[in-house]
DNA sequence: CTTGGGTCCTGTGCGC
DNA sequence: TGCGCACAGGACCCAA
């Protein structure tokens, strides 16, 4: 479900229920998501005021009043579903004993003291949280060799070409590559490639400034409008609110295997780059 | 160092 | 209706 545009539709979806708020209860129901938890992660978190929630890539981090930071990845599935107060009978307490049909795969549950709940529930388990010194976040091992973020300076025409250059892997695989550009997932640099018009197969280091000057610009055009969309809702996802992203409607080639060029009629077609799926246009991208 | 493949986990949708 | 298989938005780990 989350690339960089659904994780921050989430993150704003969660800075109304969050920040400035103190985590009265937190509930962690098994012990590790991908990895282990951190040792007394609850505890932790626990008593603990949120001072601003941020996204970095497809990682939402809260910073954390008593120094440390909590890191949230959704993975493939996670989700944070957010419960608020009026809806519920209970105040502050047990989850198991206020919610007798708790998900199975609600993993962490934390209340503000607010009262408001919030849940990260996560079906694969591919998700991951830690706990980790603010001060030194950006040195935190799943951060540090992660690019440039898409919409900040660092990301230019000039710095892409100079990331692909010599490389002998496929454009599409460099793009779902961190360390190349943080955020892009499947879906997106199936788009941008095919918006840029570039051939997801074509060697990275083939491509020209021009074409890297378009792969910029229709990256974060693509991300810019799935994020102002509130992100792509696949099978049942929701945002936290309860809203529906939409930006599924927007897609002009992923999903469409089979189907008309929405630019030029030519049929669709899938292939599999290290196993994932690729759709692009075999005519508009060359 | 780069690159490709296997792997973790559960759920869903499809063809038979 | 039931069953098996392919596939799913991520990214780490390891062999070559």
């Amino acid at each position: 479900m989350p690339e960089l545009p659904e994780v921050e539709t989430v993150k704003r979806g969660l800075v109304p229920v969050l920040e400035g708020r103190v985590i009265a209860k937190a509930l962690q129901r098994r012990a590790d998501l991908r990895w282990p938890l951190p040792p007394r992660f609850a505890e932790r978190l626990q008593g603990q005021r949120v001072l601003a929630l941020t996204r970095r890539s497809k990682y939402l981090l809260a910073a954390l009043d008593g120094g440390e930071t909590w890191m949230i990845h959704l993975g493939m599935s996670g989700r944070m579903l957010v419960h608020h107060a009026e809806t519920r009978r209970a105040q502050i307490g047990d989850y198991l004993h206020e919610h007798p049909a708790a998900e199975t795969h609600d993993h962490v549950v934390v209340t503000t003291e607010a009262g408001t709940r919030v849940v990260f529930n996560d079906p694969r388990r591919f998700g991951a949280m830690d706990l980790w010194p603010t001060d030194e976040i950006e040195a935190h091992p799943r951060l540090a060799s992660l690019g440039p973020e898409p919409f900040s300076n660092a990301f230019s025409p000039a710095s892409l070409t100079a990331a692909l250059n010599g490389r002998r892997t496929a454009i599409k695989a460099a793009l779902l590559d961190q360390r190349i550009v943080a955020g892009l997932g499947n879906i997106y640099a199936c788009e941008a490639l095919f918006r840029a018009g570039v051939h997801p197969t074509r060697l990275s280091g083939s491509l020209t400034v021009e074409e890297c000057t378009r792969l910029v610009a229709e990256i974060r055009a693509t991300l810019d409008e799935a994020i102002a969309a509130g992100g792509s809702s696949l099978r049942d996802y929701r945002q936290a609110d309860g809203e529906l992203g939409t930006f599924q409607h927007g897609f002009r080639v992923y999903g469409r295997e089979g189907e008309p060029c929405p630019v030029c009629g030519t049929i669709i077609e899938r292939i599999v780059q290290s196993g994932r799926s690729t759709f692009y246009c075999p005519r508009c991208q060359s």
